[in-house]
DNA sequence: TAGATTGTTAATCGATTAACAATC
DNA sequence: TAGATTGTTAATCGATTAACAATC
């Protein structure tokens, strides 16, 4: 069990990520200090920045010597909870689900997929990656039966928001929503809508934007 | 051609496609009108915040009866820059590839695609919602000979970098990127680095540290 | 020791919210 | 007209940056 925090802005958490990413290449290149300044050249924010957010989870450096990057690595892993097991279970076994599945490698990560749900009588009983597809009507028991932390929504918009609520109704505690429209859940339920679309319609106004 | 905007800061921008998606949601309900007050308890912004951000781009509200649906919708379709078309090539015809290629509507929106790019033998010549996979090798001179945009980056993180660097190189303005490693760009050129995995550690952070 | 670099407080900057006059 | 709701300014809040004493 790590350590719980609270009152960290969703700013700073939302940062985090960033940081595990770069600190892990500096592992695979076997450097073993950092300073917050050279951080800053790879990374993008500021020194400053950089020691406040992570000072506001504890001090890891040292005065005139900087980070050990393989204990910050961990610490920062630790902090996101990438020490501890997570079970998922993927809706919607499309183009997109598979996509997904085959591009984020959620054993690496501590993430283990149960299972994918469809459908598509074409897909049930074929496996992505070894974890078999079922068909849509036997999620909730499945939930019921195996501790689910999160639900990954694939599915077309329209059963989106019905496939979240069967998901929260069977005990799931977080979902993840690849649906381009927004799910909502209620309280203490924890909801990362992802649009995709968003992404390219920003790219559409940078385009004709930039300076 | 729309106008151009300037001086508005990120944080309002990333929030036009979340009034694009519920405006569109009014629309197809043939809602007429819309207050501030009415679309905060939708959206989550607060009304102050609605009034703030559409204002920053001209008043297209009128007082004591709010916002005309149609008018809004299309006004920020404008401003986002989707009465453009934008020619995209995707580079990597993998799984996720061609997951995003199959959930994002590009025709839709006024994106057009012309092309994926693969190194996998067993994918060229294939096509993919009649849109042709050629050779990596064909990048470059694709892109010399049709004027392209975008260029969506789906190949394994090891050649996103270079990929880049060749799409830059042959003129394209903007990169979307979703291999798991940010990419470096030269000034003047757009990009949007999409780390999946990042969505996953943030509900991890979340499910160990909501209270 | 001298130099480097953190942890941390104070200053600044920017974004959000509140308030209200204007007006449909 | 009275009520509703914008556009817009002012106040607040939060996040970022700067500065520097502490100390390795």
């Amino acid at each position: 069990m790590g350590k719980s925090y609270s009152n960290i802005s969703m700013a700073i958490i939302r940062r985090l990520p960033k940081y595990y990413e770069y600190l892990k290449q500096l592992v695979d290149k076997d450097i073993d200090r950092i300073s917050s300044k050279k951080l800053s050249t790879m990374i993008g924010f500021t020194p400053s920045q950089i020691r406040q957010d992570l000072n506001s989870f504890g001090g890891f450096g040292q005065q005139g010597y900087g980070y050990n990057v393989e204990v910050l690595y961990k610490e920062i892993g630790r902090i996101l909870g990438l020490d501890q097991a997570y079970s998922i279970v993927v809706v919607g076994a499309g183009s997109l689900g598979q996509g997904i599945v085959n591009h984020i490698n959620f054993q690496n990560y501590g993430f283990d997929l149960k299972a994918l749900f469809d459908t598509n009588p074409k897909s049930i009983g074929k496996n992505i990656r070894g974890v078999s597809i079922l068909h849509v009507d036997e999620l909730q028991v499945f939930i019921s039966k195996n501790h689910i932390d999160i639900g990954v929504i694939c599915m077309p918009k329209e059963f989106a928001q019905d496939t979240a609520n069967k998901l929260v109704g069977s005990g799931v505690s977080a979902i993840w929503n690849f649906s381009p429209l927004d799910i909502h859940v209620p309280e203490g339920i924890i909801i990362e809508n992802i649009c995709l679309n968003n992404g390219l319609f920003i790219l559409a106004y940078l385009l004709n934007n930039s300076k």
